[in-house]
DNA sequence: CGTTCCCTTGAGTCTCGTCAAGGACCGTGG
DNA sequence: CCACGGTCCTTGACGAGACTCAAGGGAACG
């Protein structure tokens, strides 16, 4: 039987994913010295959200769980990682999500590794960050919280317009959020009834209560 | 009202996130030329899932969906994009979502960009694909999809060991699969029932039908 | 003016969440 | 060795939220 506290052999972490590029690719991470190793106990914190990020961590052994929590305590575990693999990935300075040890575990802490051109780099964590944090919406909040958290998301992105337009589709909502259009519908009827939005046309919306609707978001 | 279709001020696009760090950073991924401006239609296709990948893409007006595809037709939509922000990221030559104009759209390509140092890019990217999968199996697939998607996820990862260690509570898994710890319990039981799994302790459990398990996944 | 596509609304169903009770496992201490 | 308490897990009954199926409305287009 394979138990994940067990230190995994040398060649079991070439084989590993991670492991095999930063194994291979020795002057890059490597270089980011000093390296260190922490160890962890069972459900010990390595780093919270909102935490100054200044290090990648990569697993020796032991499982490691990502997640992000809502303010009232859902919780939504966005990744386990077990070794050879890294995690730490930030896009702003500071770490989006917790990490903890869900075992007794080891890890490896590259700091400041950033010396690296940095643009592509910036580019592809922010899209991560943005598929967390989209997996907490999908995983762990109701038909409105998500449709609310859209309608937010928007705004923020689009200049902080209240009045704009959707380019996409009831169903391309839908199976962005992990509904079905039928829902959709009813939730955007239901914001229409409360008064915290205004449909001029079916993809022509205003926003009237920004609040209620980051109220919503939770 | 702001209207997607529209095309950004060079002011506007300063201040989205990407455009920013990109304009500001001439050097890097404005070398990778040739760049080109491609216009899409409404609905037409940007790559699909497969293809071989060999460019990044940055939307210049419009509006563009990143989306994974179940089998049975199920889909969900990891990303919208909208003008400035950067796309396609991959992590081992190949995409793995598909690309669509949501309403017309240009997207400016920057092909062979990956001249950087790759190492921690590789890292994070695969840290991106493993995050949109996982988009798809909360967003929509059922409980028992969901729980047979973990298994056989863990099954691969650990080696090809059909016995193993679960290192994480079951609240751990609810977690993360977007589930209740009774559910993750019941589902558990039914596979057990079934004789697709063995449970010889609760965390130690013994794969009996791979397959099965398999084809459960859609 | 008719057709088509997209969206809305309603009725019924079902999966999954909630609440509650009980069982298994484990370390501690007698 | 066994009793005890705590934690984690399982199972059942019930209910709520979202899905399915179905019908109809409305805007765009020829």
């Amino acid at each position: 039987m394979l138990a994940y506290r067990a230190q995994p052999t040398p060649d079991a972490m070439l084989d590993r994913t991670f492991a095999g590029v930063i194994a291979k690719d020795a002057g890059s991470l490597a270089d980011s010295q000093p390296r260190q190793v922490e160890f962890y106990s069972a459900n010990s914190q390595i780093y919270a959200q909102g935490d100054r990020a200044a290090a990648l961590y990569q697993v020796e052994f032991g499982v490691v769980r990502l997640f992000r929590l809502l303010t009232d305590g859902r919780r939504q575990i966005c990744a386990f990682h077990v070794a050879g693999e890294v995690f730490g990935f930030e896009a702003d300075g500071q770490h989006h999500l917790f990490a903890e040890a869900v075992c007794d575990a080891a890890v490896r802490i590259y700091r400041k590794p950033v010396r690296e051109d940095t643009t592509l780099l910036m580019a592809a964590m922010k899209e991560l960050v943005r598929a967390q944090e989209h997996l907490l919406v999908i995983g762990r909040q109701t038909a409105s919280e998500r449709i609310a958290a859209f309608m937010v998301d928007l705004y923020e992105r689009l200049d902080h317009e209240r009045h704009f337009e959707l380019a996409m589709s009831r169903t391309d909502i839908a199976d962005y959020l992990g509904l079905t259009i039928e829902t959709v519908s009813r939730v955007f009827s239901k914001f229409r009834s409360k008064g915290y939005i205004k449909l001029h046309g079916t993809r022509d919306v205003e926003i009237l209560q920004l609040d209620a609707l980051r109220s919503i978001c939770a």
